[in-house]
DNA sequence: CGTCTTTGCTAAACTGTTTCAACAAGTGTG
DNA sequence: CACACTTGTTGAAACAGTTTAGCAAAGACG
C-alpha cells in the first residue's frame, strides 16, 4: 500500500520533455518499482496477468529506461570507443571510414553505441584512454591505425580493460586483434605483376613500425627473390601513407631506378599519388609504368586510370572486431586473433611490362 | 564520526581494476562524502586546509569520478551525437570526415564526448533520435547530410532537444544551423568560368531537396543570365553527389550539349567523376573541357589534373556547430544561423574556353 | 554575557535503475 | 493437519555521485 507517499520534489525541468520514470509507472500501476523492473527484464516470477498489464501501461506512458541509472546499477554502459590516430585527416580517411562503417553497423545491431576518440599525445599522457573506462564512459575500445610505437595499447591489458586492435597485429603483446591477410594480399599483387613480366618493381610503403606494412615489405622481397631479383636499396621508398608521400616516393623511384616498369604501393592513397606523379612526369600508366595499390577504397575505381589493387575486407574487419570485442566484454576468455582474406582486383593501371610486350 | 560503518558488500569485480569511489576517499580522509564532493567542485565553503589535504589524497588514491553517477545527478551527460545520413559510405566520405574532425576537436576541448549515429529508416521510425535524449545518452545532436525530406529534424524542436543542422539550412523550421556560404561560392565559381570565356557551362548538381544545392543551382542560372545565356534543360544534370553519378552526368552533358566547354559540379566527388568521364571520352581537361568542383576535399589536389574548386571551411563549420550546440545546451535562447565564407582555389582543371583561346 | 553572523562541515534526500532477501498466500505431500 | 515448497510481490540496499538544510563552534557586537 504505497507507504512511501512522501512528495517527490516537483521536477525543475524548464522546457525539457518531462520523462516518465519507473516510479511513475509503478505508482500508476499500484505495484512496486521492483515489479515493473522485473516485468521489463522478463523475470519469470511475475504473473502473466501483471506482466501484460504493466507492459501496456509502459507502452501507454511512453516509458524509456534511463540508461545512466541502468548502467550505474548494472556496471555495463553498452558503449564502446573507437580510437583513431591523431592524424589531421583521420576522420576524412576512406580507409578508417570503411572500418568504422562496419563497426557502427554491427554495434547498432548488438545494441551498442559508438564513441569517437582521437589518440592525441596529451590524451594519452593524461591516461585518458584508461580513464574512459574508470569513469565508466565505455565498456571496451577498438584501436585503429596503431603501430608498434603505440605502447599505450598495452595499458589496456594491464588495467583489465577490454580492447581490440583493428587491422593490425602486435608481436609482443597478447592483445586481441582482427586483421586482413596482408601477406597473402602482397603475394597476390606481386604474383600478378611478375606474371605480367615485371621484374623491376618499386615498392612504396610506409612506417616500418607497422607490422602489416612489414609483412608487405617482406613478401615483396620474398616474391622478387623467387624470380631471382635482388631489389636495390632505392627500390623501396617511404610514402607515409599519403597521396603526397606516394607522389614523392614515385618521383624518387623514377629518378633512381632506371628501367622501372611497375610500382606496388602499400595503400591506395599512395598508389594514387604515385600514378599522379608518373603522369606528371610525362609517362603513361599503365603503358610505361604499371601501378598496383592496396585497400580497394571505393575511390580506386574512379581515378584515371582506374586502379588495380588488393581488396581488403575493411567493413568486415570492423564488424568482426566489434563482435569479438563484445564477446570479450561479456567475459570471453580465449584470445582473439582473426585473419580475414584479401583478393586482387584488376583494373586499368596495370599492363604487360614493356620489355615483354614490345 | 562515521556512524554509517555498515559493511559495504565486497565488490564482486573479477579481473577489473578496482576503482576508488568518493566514499573511499571520504573514509580515508575521515570526512563526509559531501565534503570531498565539495572540494572537487570547488565549493568555497570548505577550508583551505581541508581542501588541500583532500586534493592530495584524491591525487594519491587516483580517484576518478564515475560519470554515470555524475550525469544521473546533474542531468548533463556531456555527450553529443553526430547524426550521419544512412548512406553506405557515409563514414568513408571525406566531406563528412572533415566536418566530424572539426566537431571532435572542439568537443574534446570543451570536455564533451562524441557519439556516432546513423539516421537509418528503422532508427527514425522507432523515434530513436528522440530516445537518445529521453534515455539520457546525449545532451545534444548535430545533424549532418540532411535534406528537406528529413522531417525528423523537426522532432528535436518539438521535444525540446538541443539540435543543430550542420552545413545545411531548413526553410520552414526554426532549427539552428551553421552553414557554408554556398551562394557566394557558386558565384565565385561561375564568375571565374565566365571570366575564362566560358558560356556553355553545364551544371552537375544533386537532390533538389537540399537547400544548399538549390542555392547553387539558382546562382548558376542567375550568373548565366547576367551574361545573356539561357541554359537549356539538358545543361543541368543530377549527379547524386557520387563519382559514378558525376561520370554519368558528364556523359549526358557531352552528349546533349554540343559545344559545351565547362562543367561546374556541386561537389568534388562529382567533379572528379566528371573529369574521369571526359578523359575516358578522349577529350582533354582543361584544354577541351574545364571542370570546377565544390568542397575542396584534400583529395582534389591529387587527381589528374588537379581540381579547381570552391573551398568550404568544413572543419570550421563542424567546430562552430559544436560550440554553438553547447551554448544551446547551456540555455542559450537566441537562434543560431551562422554562415561561413568560402573561396575559389584555382588548380589545373580549368583553362580559357576554346573559342576564345584559339 | 547573550545574541547574531560567519565558517566548516555533516546528514540526508535525490537522481533511476537492478537485485536480493523476505514474506504472504496458495498448493502439494506425508 | 502440519510441513515444505512454489508463486507473486515488496522493501530496502546498492550503484556513485550532487545538493540542500542545518548543526556546531568561533568570532563580532551591543
Amino acid at each position: 500500500m504505497l507507504t512511501d507517499l512522501k512528495q517527490r520534489r516537483v521536477r525543475a525541468n524548464p522546457g525539457r520533455a518531462s520523462v516518465v520514470s519507473l516510479r511513475d509507472v509503478a505508482k500508476e500501476a499500484k505495484v512496486s518499482v521492483a515489479t515493473v523492473s522485473m516485468v521489463l527484464n522478463g523475470n519469470s516470477r511475475i504473473s502473466r496477468a501483471t506482466a501484460l498489464r504493466i507492459q501496456r501501461l509502459v507502452e501507454r506512458m511512453g516509458y524509456q529506461p534511463n540508461r545512466l541509472a541502468q548502467s550505474l546499477s548494472s556496471r555495463y554502459t553498452n558503449v564502446v570507443a573507437v580510437m583513431l590516430p591523431a592524424l589531421r585527416h583521420a576522420f576524412a580517411d576512406a580507409y578508417f571510414g570503411e572500418v568504422i562503417s562496419g563497426i557502427c553497423d554491427k554495434a547498432g545491431k548488438m545494441g551498442y553505441k559508438v564513441m569517437l576518440e582521437q589518440a592525441k599525445p596529451e590524451f594519452l599522457k593524461e591516461k585518458q584512454h584508461i580513464r574512459i573506462f574508470e569513469r565508466r564512459y565505455v565498456d571496451g575500445v577498438l584501436c585503429l591505425g596503431t603501430n608498434d610505437r603505440h605502447r599505450w595499447v598495452e595499458d589496456f591489458g594491464a588495467a583489465g580493460c577490454p580492447a581490440m586492435v583493428v587491422d593490425n597485429h602486435f608481436d609482443h603483446t597478447r592483445i586481441d586483434h582482427v586483421v586482413c591477410d596482408y601477406r597473402s594480399g602482397a603475394e597476390q599483387a606481386m604474383n600478378y605483376l611478375i606474371q605480367l613480366g615485371h621484374q623491376k618493381i618499386g615498392l612504396i610503403t610506409a612506417a616500418p613500425e607497422i607490422k602489416t606494412a612489414r609483412s608487405v615489405r617482406e613478401t615483396y622481397r620474398a616474391k622478387l627473390a623467387e624470380v631471382g631479383v635482388e631489389p636495390g636499396d632505392d627500390w623501396v621508398v617511404d610514402g607515409e601513407f599519403t597521396e603526397e608521400g606516394g607522389a614523392d616516393a614515385a618521383r624518387s623511384l623514377m629518378d633512381k631506378v632506371p628501367g622501372l616498369t611497375a610500382i606496388f604501393a602499400g595503400n591506395d592513397k599512395m598508389a594514387i599519388g604515385a600514378m599522379h606523379q608518373v603522369l606528371t612526369l610525362g609517362l603513361r600508366v599503365p603503358q610505361d609504368v604499371s601501378v598496383v595499390g592496396f585497400d580497394d577504397l571505393q575511390h580506386a575505381a574512379f581515378v584515371n586510370p582506374t586502379l588495380t589493387t588488393i581488396h581488403l575486407p575493411l567493413y568486415e574487419v570492423g564488424a568482426m572486431a566489434m563482435e569479438r570485442l563484445i564477446e570479450r566484454i561479456h567475459g570471453r576468455a580465449e584470445p582473439v586473433h582473426e585473419v580475414l582474406p584479401t583478393h586482387l582486383v584488376v583494373r586499368n593501371s596495370t599492363a604487360m611490362a614493356k620489355s615483354v610486350s614490345s
